[in-house]
RNA sequence: CGCGGGGUGGAGCAGCCUGGUAGCUCGUUGGGCUCAUAACCCAAAGGUCGCAGGUUCAAAUCCUGCCCCCGCAACCA
């Protein structure tokens, strides 16, 4: 009987943009199951990858004047560089640009082609071509509400009405039987509260996808429909399984294939909770369109926020993974990542937090342990472990409820229970080196058989421990067993009592994990951050553009603004938005009605009498249900409003000019 | 009725699916130890588990209703 199957991957990751804490978490997760079930003495395949078709890339590659390939070229490097840093351990890394996978993603059209799941239809709609989607009335709604114009409610600039023929794929008829399958035993989704969302998401009614687009270059064409291009999900959902090879004849992929996919045991998708639709409705629809096995499991994880706020692109607080690494270390940041979060939960990031575990649990929990039963044993037994090992001590049953624990959690994912379990054991081996001082046996009776015994059994919980880290610090935990002289497992079984050797020479201890001066850490990095350090040039930062200045206007056009003086004569929130005031604003002669953005910043009862300044001449807009007519002009300090008012009071109606 | 997450000692969180002594890390206070990386060990203070009902022998946990916070979306004309 072979062994057992353990296929994991991670999502192929958009070339669009740098890896971040996100693409470093997800990888982190996927590469400690890898580790975790290789020494469980399982069959693993772990792969990763790169997602690199759509229009977004190709037009970040023409603002470059370079081609597509290229840039993704650049931004895979980034990633291989991730995995050197980080110690992944992927087997494979999956390109959608490579001919192996474009063969996959022709499979998988053929077959689903044969089940009669795909027809042409005209697709119309209003289409955004930044986002590749199209959208309904009902999405654009607010983002256009009264303008000429119709809006994408994700870029905020005018969609158009687009009809073109696409390649549609019978989703609907899917509905049932992915219901039976969430159904399932054992259950494909997790966590639980993800796995009702879907179903909600199903059982409300499935249209058909539209699966190919007209008119994109950069892209896989569609196989049997001239300049039709295949639509990037089916594109990149095909890389779990192009990736060994379906598609190819060549008998080391059939096997490949049939090894972790059509035969395997365990078939698992980890990814961000954000493309969990993705993965638990479109791919295993395509996938039974195409009668072919679905994955065995689906996972989604929360994400990162940074110092308690959502990390995004906009807000400026992205975080980079070559930074923290080069000043945590690769693993310091894994078991960071894997202790902090609760798995499915969102968590938050912020560089204290990572020097507070840095300090607390690796230098002062594992690596002064790790010195101080190092030192006793070379100290009393001439710079060698003791020459007895131990069966019988508390140590023991602790032990062994901390490996049966560890194992549980990790089953299920749960790398900070995991983790908890294992310092669990560490507190238990202080408790137990000050119960039995050994640093005045040494004194009081030397190399006694009493003195071996206890510190063999403290070198012994300390290994144990070291090899739960494997999975999550490959390289610290080795360092840890280097230093105690044990020998580096293959198997999990090791994790049984008695490993540690007898008599061995022990290394003179040098700190593992030197403390970090957090002091000094937040003093330095209130300094102004030096300019990015040359290294690798980098990363497609826009160039400003408009050098010369653009931005300027005429005296004449600048004339064409009707700016008046009002009085605020009443003041009330508009229903239901969170910024907005409407505000009645008397301009002598008549009084109009302007909502503005400033109701996070002003109380409507403290604006009634105020003076303001008006745009009088501006085209009426609605907002959220209300016309505004006009806008009154206002300071801004990072969003915040701040209301000009003229320098003394003047009549309401005046000219500002 | 836009979508989602959350409210548990001073801070940050776990526990909730599968009811049964409220737990972890940090911080605070007092003590111990001196092998070790100013570390480690012991003890103490500190919680009506958002509120109100319900189910149950038993509710942080299950059910119903309500309040509050935070993301996303939607508006700063």
């Amino acid at each position: 009987m072979s062994k057992r199957t353990y296929y994991v991957t991670t999502p192929i990751y958009y070339v669009n943009d740098l890896p971040h804490i996100g693409h470093m978490f997800t990888t982190t997760v996927c590469d400690a199951l890898a580790r975790y079930h290789r020494l469980l003495g399982e069959d693993v395949r772990f792969l990763t990858g790169t997602d690199e078709h759509g229009q977004n890339i190709e037009r970040a590659a023409k603002r470059e004047g370079i081609t597509p390939l290229e840039l993704a070229n650049r931004v895979v490097g980034r990633y291989r560089e991730l995995k050197e840093k980080l110690h992944f351990s992927n087997d494979d890394f999956v390109r959608t640009t490579e001919e192996r996978h474009a063969r996959g993603v022709r499979e998988i059209i053929r077959r689903m082609d044969a089940a009669g799941d795909l027809y042409a239809a005209v697709h119309e709609g209003w289409y955004c071509s930044p986002c590749e989607t199209f959208y309904t009335e009902k999405e654009l709604a607010g983002a256009s509400a009264g303008g000429l114009d119709r809006l994408c409610p994700v870029h905020g600039t005018p969609v158009e009405w687009k009809s073109e023929e696409n390649v549609f794929f019978r989703l609907s008829r899917y509905q049932q039987p992915l219901l039976d399958w969430y159904d399932g035993h054992p259950q494909p989704v997790y966590p639980a509260s993800r796995l009702n969302e879907v179903r909600s998401f199903v059982a409300g009614g499935l249209r058909d996808l539209s699966v190919s687009r007209a008119n994109l270059e950069w892209g896989i064409p569609f196989p049997g429909r001239p300049g039709q291009t295949v639509y990037v999900w089916l594109d990149a959902l095909t890389n779990y399984i192009s990736a060994l090879g379906l598609g190819s004849e060549q008998p080391e992929d059939v096997a490949l294939y049939r090894r972790y996919w059509a035969e395997g045991d365990v078939r698992l998708h980890m990814m961000g909770k954000d493309i969990l639709r993705f993965h638990a409705v479109y791919w295993p629809a395509f996938l039974m369109s195409a009668h072919l096995p679905l994955p065995t499991a689906v996972w989604a994880h929360g994400w990162w926020q940074r110092d308690g706020r959502k990390v995004s692109k906009s807000a400026g607080n992205v975080v980079r993974p070559d930074e923290l690494v080069e000043r945590f270390g690769g693993d310091s940041l894994r078991y960071f990542l894997l202790r902090e979060m609760a798995f499915g939960q969102d968590a938050s990031f912020s560089d204290e937090a990572v020097i507070d575990r840095y300090n607390n649990d690796l230098a002062n929990d594992l690596g002064n342990t790790v010195s101080r039963v190092v030192t006793l044993s070379r100290s009393a037994f001439g710079g060698r472990t003791p020459y007895l090992s131990c069966g019988d001590n508390p140590l023991v049953e602790a032990a062994g409820r901390t490996a049966a624990e560890y194992r549980a959690a990790m089953d299920e994912h749960a790398f900070q229970r995991a983790l908890e379990s294992l310092w669990r054991l560490l507190a238990e081996t202080n408790q137990y080196l000050v119960a039995h001082e050994p640093w005045k046996l040494i004194k009081t009776e030397g190399p006694s058989p009493k003195l071996a015994r206890v510190l063999w059994n403290g070198l012994e919980a300390t290994r144990i421990v070291a090899i739960g880290l494997l999975p999550i610090m490959p390289r610290a935990a080795v360092e840890v067993l280097h230093a105690i002289a044990a020998p580096v497992p293959q198997r999990l079984d090791a994790m049984a009592w008695g490993g540690t050797p007898v008599g061995a020479e022990l290394p003179p201890p040098a700190p593992i994990f030197p403390r970090i001066d957090k002091e000094a850490y937040v003093a330095e990095a209130k300094q102004p951050a030096p300019p990015q350090p040359a290294g690798p040039p980098a990363a497609p930062t826009a160039p400003d553009a408009a050098a010369a200045d653009p931005g300027r206007i005429s005296i004449d056009r600048f004339k064409q603004v009707k700016m008046r003086v009002g009085t605020v004569r009443a003041a009330e929130p508009v229903p239901k938005s969170k910024k907005l005031l409407k505000l009645a604003v008397d301009l002598g002669d008549e009084t109009r009605t302007v909502v503005a953005g400033i109701a996070l910043a002003y109380r409507p009862e403290d604006l009634v009498g105020k003076q303001v300044v008006v745009v009088a001449n501006l085209e009426p807009a609605t907002l959220m249900g209300v016309e505004s007519q006009g806008m009154v002009l206002a300071a801004s300090i990072d969003g915040t409003p701040v209301l000009l008012h003229p320098g003394e009071a003047v009549p309401a109606g005046t000219e500002v000019r």
